[in-house]
DNA sequence: GATGAATGAGATTTCATTCAT
DNA sequence: GATGAATGAAATCTCATTCAT
C-alpha cells in the first residue's frame, strides 16, 4: 500500500562505511548546530568533532549548504515518519479523533530534538523544503489528503485539496510555533486541545455560523 | 540683551540630517536585502548602495546586526500601524467581519514589501522579537484581545487570552505562508477565505460538533 | 646665567586663546593616554575629553603624531625644570652630594606623573628625542657637565664628556627603571642610594682597585 | 605481524612542517619589522614576505600580538643563550675581569641584529617581558647572582640581591643606550671600558671613597 | 579514501583626517 | 575659528574549500 517508501536493499560493505560515515558527519553537524548555533559552526568544528578530517566531509558533501540541506532532509524524514506511522497505526472513530491523532503526532515529531529542530528552523528555513512530489512535505500532504477522503462524510468544506493544505499549515505552524516558542501563561497540552478544536473547527465549519 | 549667547536658528539640523541618514541606510539595506539576500550583502555593498561611506554606517548603528534588528523593527512597526489602523477604522457588524478585517489586514502588512518581509522573516527571524510589552507583538496581542473581548458574545471558546493567542497565530502563520510560499494552485483569495472560516471556525466551535 | 630659557614676553588675547586651546587638548590628550593606553586612545576621544570637536585639534597640531610629541615634550620640559632648579638651588659640599641631589631630582621629576610618563616612555619612546642643541636632553647634559666640571678635583675619570654621558644615562636609566619597573623585593630609597653609590663609584674609581 | 598497523615513517613530519612554518613566519616579521617598522607592519605584509598566506599565520598565532610576542620571546632567548654560554665558558681571574666579559657578552648580544632588535625593544617594549621565574630576565638575574656570589670577597656591597639588580641594570641599560642610541662623538669601545668601570666602581665603592 | 595544512577572498570594523556649514 | 558628520583606506581575522601526501 505504501508506495514511495525507499528500499535501500544493496548492502555492500562500501556502501555500508560510507552509509557510516555519513551518519558520522550528520550527527556531528546536529550536535556542533545545536550546541554553537549559527556562529561558532564551521566545517573544521565539524570535523573536529566527528573526530574525523575536514577532506572527509568533502568526499561525501559538495560543500557547506549540502550538508545542512542533508541535516534538514534528515530531520524532515524523521518526523514524516513518526508521522505517517501514527496516523496508519492509529485507528480513529471519528473525525475529532482523527485530527487529534494527528495533531499530537506532529507535536510528537518537533519534541524529537527540539534545540536541533529550533536551529535549523529557525536559521537555516531558507533552505526550502522542495514542494515537487516525493519530497516529504508532499508525502505529508498526501497522507494528510488521504485521512481527508476518509472522512469525506464529516467535513463541511467544499475543496478537499484547499482544505488539505489548511489542516497541513495549521498543524504545521501551531505545533511549530507552541513548541519552539512556547508562550510563558500556556501549558502546552492546553494549546494541543486549541489546535485540535481549531482544525476541527474549520473542518466542520460550514460558513453561515455552527 | 543677548550678547553672547549663540544662536542655533536652524531648526534640530542634527537630528534632521541623522534621520535621514538612519533613513538612507536602512533603506539600501532593505534593497541590497532583497536583491541580493544574505549572501552577498555586506556593509560595504550597503555603503555603495547608500551612496555613502561605510565609516557613516557605523556612525549610526554599532555593528552589522544592530542594522539588520533596526530593519526588523522598522518593518515590524510599519506592519503594525496598517494592522491597527485597519482594526481601528474598521466598523463590523459581526465577529464575521471582523475577523474578515483583521485578516485582511494582516495580508495587506504582508504585501507592503514580500521580498524584503521574505528575506528578513525568513533569513533573520533569529534577529527575535522580543515578547516583552512595549514591543510590537505584545501591541498585536492586545489589539486582538481588545477585539475578542467586545465579540465575547459571540465566542464559544472558555479561555480568552488562550483564544488570542491561537488567533493571533493563526493569522499570522496562515498568511504568512500564503503570501511567502504561495501553493501553486490554490489562489489567494481563496486562502484568505479559509483562513477566515478557521479563525471563526476555532472561536464559535463548541467542541462537540458545531 | 641661565642661556637658552625661551621667553614669551607677548601676551596677545589671541596667543592667550591658542595657548589656551592647546593646554586644553595637551591636557585631555594626557588624561586619555593615561587612563586608556594606545588601544583605545584616538583623536575623537581625546576631542571629547577635551570638550571640544576633532577639528579644532587640527587647528593646532598637524596630526596625531605632533600631538603626542608636543606632549613628550611638555613632560621634559617639566622634568628639566625640576632638575635645573633643584641642581642650582641646591648648595652641594662635595661630589656625593652633588650627585645624590642630582639623583634625587631625577627620581622626583620621574614621579610627577608615572602613569603618563609611563605610557609615553613605554608605548611612545620612538618619538625620538632630538640631540640637537636646544633640545632637553642636550640642556640636562650641559647642566651635566657643568656640575662635573664644578667638581673636577674630585674625579678619577679622564675624559668628562664621556662622564657626563655615563652620568647622564645611568642617572636616567636607573631611576627609569626603579620607578616604572619597581622591583617587588626592593625598597625605591634603597636603589636610590645604590644608584648615587654607583654614579659615585664610578667618578672616583681610578681603575686599578680603589 | 602488522597487518593495519599505519607506519609513521617520516620523522614527525607535523612537528618538523609546523616547526618550520613557524620559522618562517617569525622570520618573516622580524624581516617586516627592520625593514618597515611599527607603520606598515601587517599580517598581509608579513605573510606576503614568508611567501606563504595570511590563514596560515593563524595557523600557528591567535593574533599579530602573538606573533610579535613570539618574536620578542625568541629574540630573548637568543641574547640570553649568548650570555649565559659567554659567561660559563670565560675564566675570569677577578672581578673586573669578570664583568669585562659580562659586559662585553651582552653587548655582542644586542649586537646580533640590531635592527631588529631596536625595533622590538624600541617599538613594542610593552610586550613586557614577565618577572616570573623560568623567564628570560629571571635566567639572567640568576646568572649574575652566581657570578657576585663566586666574587664575593672582592665585593664592598652589602646586599647581593640589590647588588644583582642593580648590575643587572645598569649593564642592559647602558649596552641598550649605547649600542641603540650611539652617542656621535663617543667610541664604542671607550663606552664599554666606562660601563665596566661603572660596574666594578660600584661594586667596590665602599660609600666613604675609594 | 583519508588527512589536515595551506589557501586567500572577503567581511567587519576603526580612526586619522577633511571640509562644508 | 570651531564644529563634527562624513570619509575611506586599511587592518585584522575567518572559514569554506583544495590538494599533495
Amino acid at each position: 500500500m505504501r508506495t514511495k517508501t525507499k528500499e535501500k536493499p544493496r548492502k555492500k560493505p562500501l556502501q555500508q562505511r560510507s552509509q557510516l560515515m555519513v551518519e558520522t558527519i550528520l550527527e556531528a553537524t546536529a550536535r556542533v548546530l545545536s550546541k554553537r548555533a549559527y556562529e561558532g559552526t564551521n566545517t573544521n568544528v565539524i570535523a573536529e568533532t566527528a573526530g574525523i578530517s575536514v577532506g572527509s566531509i568533502y568526499q561525501y558533501f559538495p560543500n557547506k549548504d549540502a550538508l545542512i540541506s542533508a541535516l534538514h532532509e534528515r530531520m524532515s524524514q524523521r518526523i514524516f515518519a513518526v508521522i505517517r506511522d501514527t496516523i496508519e497505526n492509529a485507528s480513529a472513530r471519528n473525525l475529532r479523533e482523527s485530527v487529534a491523532i494527528l495533531v499530537h503526532a506532529v507535536m510528537e515529531a518537533h519534541l524529537i530534538d527540539p534545540a536541533l529542530h529550533r536551529i535549523l528552523e529557525v536559521e537555516f528555513p531558507f533552505f526550502e523544503r522542495s514542494k515537487k512530489p516525493g519530497s516529504v512535505d508532499m508525502d505529508i500532504f498526501e497522507e494528510v489528503h488521504g485521512l481527508l477522503q476518509r472522512r469525506r462524510a464529516e467535513l463541511k468544506v467544499a475543496d478537499l485539496r484547499l482544505a488539505t493544505y489548511m489542516v497541513t499549515r495549521m498543524t504545521e505552524s501551531l505545533v511549530h510555533a507552541a513548541v519552539l516558542e512556547p508562550p510563558a501563561d500556556l501549558a502546552l497540552p492546553a494549546i494541543e486541545q486549541a489546535i485540535v478544536n481549531a482544525v476541527v473547527g474549520y473542518l466542520t465549519f460550514d460558513g453561515t455560523g455552527h
